[in-house]
DNA sequence: TCTGCCATGTAATATGTTACATGATTGT
DNA sequence: ACAATCATGTAACATATTACATGGCAGA
């Protein structure tokens, strides 16, 4: 149930259409919680029917015309309630730990270059994400001097950092698994 | 389309029924791929009318039967192919980090009770994992003279490591970010 | 007018979740 | 006989993905 609170999220930040949604979940919010247009649009629907949002500049029933949306109390009111409540954390999904998994049985014939595709695609998402800190977040030369940072601003750098501290992560970590398969001769293991 | 893997691979590992694979996709699988019961019959369904799998000790058409399953070439063929593939990380997803970004917004009521719980829960599982890691793969009290690792064991060494590694990572993040909502004054945000 | 792009949407399919149903086996 | 548990499954629903459809608008 993450979606519809992710719009409203994103509407509360900027009322937005929907193919704007779409290219800011292709952005900020979207890297840590990715959708398609049509996820977006659905849901826009439903957020409506449901009283928490609403159409601006209405008037303009047709298809291909740009719809405004904005958040109204009630939504503001459910998205306030999600952030107070509980959710466990979800237990990891993930196909390459599984694949990992499976050349252990069935050998590792073609991993390592698949290893070297994913680390490479990490390092540049770290160097992306390291560039916005740089942008949005630096401290500045004289960082006594700089006005101290919102709450809001202390809250989104911390939701930065824990995307630069998981990419840091896959990246030691493939980086290792890289170097052992580089030291152990790699046979098919699956003989 | 990693499910259907994921089960040919613990079938390879053990031929298995329903309800035996179900708990191993509650321990040593589901650290990285989780799936209920209902989605594992479903797919063993599939897998045995693609000629996947096939039952064993068969003439037991009854309903509540144990139904043991092994893997036909045939699979071992399609999962072989499958750890050589490509397939991109998917973007991260999660509502934690969702729910801080809306915090910036609306405001933190009631988040730091949260992180704190989702801190224990980290925590727990980090330990879970650090038991695995000092059970399965010691080095021993002399490494030099201990036998070398298999390949597979190499393999299922580095998936935990992976694991441990994430747990890690978000015990640290939670902790800083515990700290700092302890030092900076938690108002609402949304006024 | 034709092409390309902006914008919103529908349809079909795949995957995942939740609740419930049915039969078999074992111990009391 | 009964209850508890093992074991396999169905059904309904929710969510996510992929492909396609429709209309508006701007410029060559």
């Amino acid at each position: 149930m993450s979606l519809p609170h992710a719009i409203l999220t994103a509407l509360l930040e900027r009322p937005s259409s929907g193919l704007e949604l779409t290219r800011r979940f292709d952005r900020s919010i979207g890297y840590f919680w990715s959708a398609t247009h049509q996820q977006i649009y659905r849901e826009l629907g439903r957020l409506e029917e449901s009283g928490y949002i609403r159409a601006l500049a209405p008037e303009q029933p047709a298809r291909g015309r740009k719809k405004e949306y904005e958040v109204l109390p009630a939504g503001r009111e459910e998205l306030t309630g999600w952030v107070a409540g509980r959710e466990d954390p979800k237990p990891v999904r993930d196909p390459l730990l599984l694949r990992m998994r499976a050349a252990a049985v069935v050998g590792t014939d073609g991993l390592p270059v698949e290893l070297r595709r994913h680390l490479a695609l990490h390092e540049s998402q770290l160097a992306e994400y390291r560039d916005i800190e740089a942008r949005d977040f630096s401290p500045g030369p004289n960082p006594d001097a700089a006005p101290a940072a919102s709450e809001a601003d202390r809250l989104r750098h911390l939701v930065l950092r824990a995307g630069i501290d998981l990419e840091r992560m896959w990246v030691e970590w493939l980086t290792e698994a890289l170097r052992e398969s580089d030291t152990a001769p790699a046979g098919p293991e699956g003989a």
